[in-house]
DNA sequence: CCACCTCTTTGATATATGTCAAGAAGGTGG
DNA sequence: CCACCTTCTTGACATATATCAAAGAGGTGG
């Protein structure tokens, strides 16, 4: 049984390459990935991502984000800082309000990294 | 400013379609997503499917896999539950171990709901 | 400059999660 | 049936996370 593992492997332009794709992986790209899919992982972020995804010109601002997933300004704030920092959403000031707006780029990225790593295996079984 | 959400919408075959393909999206089918992905969102997790999808039968007992993420047998035990709850792994005996096995399609479908989600996007832009 | 709007930070709290040691449970083989 | 191997459960603990109210920060407009 080997102490290595193939996850992750290079951090690729926005995301990742890793789970599966080759050799060994280590702890700290597990980490990288992990930290990408923690903040997708939450039903609210979720919610949040699918509303923006939805909007014309797929941006919206934390005023009208807070009443579609019925919580706190402050705490909607948080997620929506969570999800920029890792990269999944982007942030801009318009007048008062602040637009956040999805990075497809980056959410791709991530479902690259997890088809890829199950693609050879799904042709191969 | 709409109420709904785009996010989940049925529960397809292993997994979830949501994440924007079209109208509304409940908190139940986000907390659904959410669960897989939190399932996935952690590196020793990610480190044991790694460790998995690398092995030539694509699979391995839990002694196997305790010394790969160098952490205690019951702590691994624990995320292999998590990863099977999630329908991500699969158990079988054998004698005395207990072997573990990916299973691609469930994977597959998360990277699939995120792909469809901002593929669309993508073009557009 | 001051009232006001939007957004974020801070502090507090409750819940969830990752981890281990110890012991129970399932299975093998003398 | 008993010693032993692998795995899982339990209990305990530390850390992380989600949430809110209150207060601060950034920006607009009389």
């Amino acid at each position: 049984m080997p102490k290595t593992l193939p996850l992750l492997e290079d951090a690729s332009p926005i995301c990742c390459d890793p789970l599966g794709s080759s050799a060994t992986l280590a702890l700290d790209d597990a980490m990288a990935l992990a930290v990408r899919l923690k903040a997708l992982a939450d039903p609210t972020r979720l919610q949040l991502l699918a509303y923006l995804l939805a909007q014309p010109d797929q941006e919206a601002c934390t005023c009208d984000l807070a009443p579609v997933v019925k919580l706190s300004e402050p705490t909607v704030s948080h997620h929506l800082k969570k999800l920029e920092t890792s990269g999944i959403l982007t942030k801009e000031r318009h007048g008062m309000s602040v637009h956040y707006r999805v990075v497809p780029e980056a959410i791709h990225a991530i479902a690259r990294t997890l088809d890829t790593a199950t693609r050879a295996l799904t042709q191969v079984v």
